[in-house]
DNA sequence: TTCGTTTTTGCAAACGTGTGTAATACGCTG
DNA sequence: CAGCGTATTACACACGTTTGCAAAAACGAA
């Protein structure tokens, strides 16, 4: 507010030393070296005068800020918060701060100008590198170079950004394999609940992986899209549930939530009349009635090993790589193969 | 990654003409003008170039930065992450980019040391002013005027902090009216689950406003404090319920979810046996069953005051004020007054 | 034309830190 | 004692931008 900084020249004059000495006196710089004496007392004014460096100043004169930039997708709705959390986490374990935005698909701006906006924005304000959240559609690779322009390293997370280093999921072997357990629990008539379908999008790769499996037994695949509010578009499209289908997938817990109150208040039972798989694994999944059957969704795995690349290729000790992780399928009371002691399950 | 920064003196350069000058073309400086004319010429080379500006020299010139420091709580738990994108759009709105960090009480350093630490790295990286979660603990305002030193201003958000101005939400009064309603429904034994009891921590203020609704209608006020692990610890608590409470008060929803849970498995039935009231109005409480009775929580509204009363503050229009939030009682069913279709509540 | 005023531009310093190069001092070897 | 290497320190500049001050240019009026 109104104190005057402290700064190394300040030491440097109460010593009667230039501020060259006092800055390799701090950043125990190994090319030149001081004498243990000197840097004992720089250190001593140092704390005497609770100095704090201006990383700004430093970020300025050396180029690095130790801060990344952290894009995070606004769809990736309720579990946006827990991926944020632990990617602070992951930072702060690594001594590093992070700069958060979400791609903007609210306010004027389109989603493209939003996200582009943000990538110029946190590039300018001097990030050492930046994390992307993907949401694997069309166009997205070249829209993240076009934005960052090779001025700082990438990494993305979620899906794979073609050109990019990045930590991927398989959503589409984990929903590929929840269709099949459902199939081979005797159901034929299953329905997929995502944000959409086909090609581009967020949970396009589930999509794929469920339309697989449901060809590959010469079943027909169907689709029914659910919008931004997912508990409550759950419990909108449980309406036409009724007679249609023996099993639903969900792109996330909380649309099966909305489902299970729907088909509640219709006295529709899960599973006994319908069976029903979420994904994301989120906190509340092991505990709703009845459990719920779910992709699991490592989110604080992928943040970690985001932030382990980055680091890495800081650090030039890696060029590009994909890390991808699995996406297990942990059965719980939902999908109808039996009930689970909430407790025991390893989240 | 590897190209050079354009700067403005590449653009002063091809133009002819002074860095001095680019500046000012760019900032439209009121006190010196700059022609019609050169403006447009600066205007133009500059999109040629696609010059970016570098925020890091700007901000280290100007002394201030466009960024706010938003130190976030763990302890908050699943709310942490609406919180979280709550800022980011009301700082997007305002065009302010956001360093983003949660008070550790993980990893090695003690909760003090963590808080401080983040408040001290925030600050020596420029950032114009810090929003703090406050969790109402004792000493919490000396804390940060320590770590802060009147070095950039400060807003506090959730709990009173006595000497900085905020946003504080007013549990206390919501916990009472709540159980207030329950103890107008009949109910006598009314437990209250919270991390928590007196004096300091996140549960504090809605413990207050349940002790003075029991004592002042003459009933025993019980406290069962729960871990870390909400929804888990609700399911464990459950336990202990039977026989013992004819309502239970929860600090969270995702308390309230794994003790409808725990209640279920027993063969205790919500709210026939006992009536249960949550905190947070999340996503799912009202499409849980029963639908929950709850304490809202106006996450986004606190963070859009709070980012106007920082950017009044900034602007010099505000001094210091505290801004408190109702709490409103959302009923739905958990609570037995009657079950209500969940479309139509107000969240 | 000449002066005064206003508009437009440039110079130079400043912000706090890091770093290459030169300078100093010291001790050792021959 | 000369010569040299080494350990330590200082000087000066760079990083990209803003800003106070002064100079130049443009313009209008006398």
């Amino acid at each position: 507010m109104r104190k005057k900084r402290v700064t190394i020249k300040d030491i440097a004059k109460t010593l009667g030393v230039s501020h060259t000495t006092v800055s390799r006196a701090l950043s125990r710089n190994k090319s030149h070296m001081v004498s243990e004496e000197t840097r004992r007392r720089v250190e001593q004014v140092a704390e005497e005068f609770s100095y704090r460096p201006n990383l700004l100043a430093k970020g300025f004169a050396t180029g690095r800020t130790g801060t990344l930039g952290l894009l995070a997708s606004e769809s990736y709705q309720d579990q946006a918060g827990t991926q944020i959390e632990s990617f602070l986490r992951a930072a702060d374990e690594r001594n590093y701060r992070l700069l958060v935005g979400m791609s903007a698909e609210w306010g004027a701006s389109s989603p493209e100008t939003g996200q582009a906006a943000q990538m110029e924005q946190f590039i300018s304000s001097g990030i050492d590198g930046l994390l992307v959240q993907t949401m694997g559609d069309a166009g997205e690779s070249e829209r993240i170079q076009a934005a960052v322009d090779d001025r700082v390293p990438v990494v993305t997370f979620h899906y794979p950004a073609p050109g990019f280093p990045g930590v991927v999921l398989d959503y589409a072997a984990g929903f590929q394999r929840a269709t099949e357990h459902l199939i081979a629990l005797g159901h034929r008539r299953i329905g997929f609940l995502g944000e959409n379908w086909e090609g581009r999008g967020h949970d396009a790769a589930r999509g794929r992986g469920y339309f697989k499996a449901m060809t590959e037994h010469g079943l027909h695949p169907v689709c029914l899209p659910v919008g931004r509010q997912q508990t409550e578009s759950g419990y909108r499209l449980s309406r036409e549930v009724k007679g249609r289908f023996s099993a639903l997938l969900c792109c996330s817990d909380y649309t099966a939530i909305g489902v299970f109150r729907g088909l509640g208040e219709s006295g529709i039972r899960v599973p006994a009349d319908v069976a029903i798989v979420g994904s994301g694994d989120s906190d509340v999944s092991a505990f709703v009635t009845p459990a719920l059957t779910t992709q699991s969704t490592p989110t604080r795995g992928i943040a970690r090993a985001a932030m382990e690349l980055m680091v890495k290729i800081l650090e030039g000790r890696e060029v590009a790589c994909q890390i991808v992780l699995a996406s297990n399928l942990i059965v719980r009371e939902s999908c109808g193969s039996g009930a689970v002691d909430p407790t025991t399950m390893p989240w």
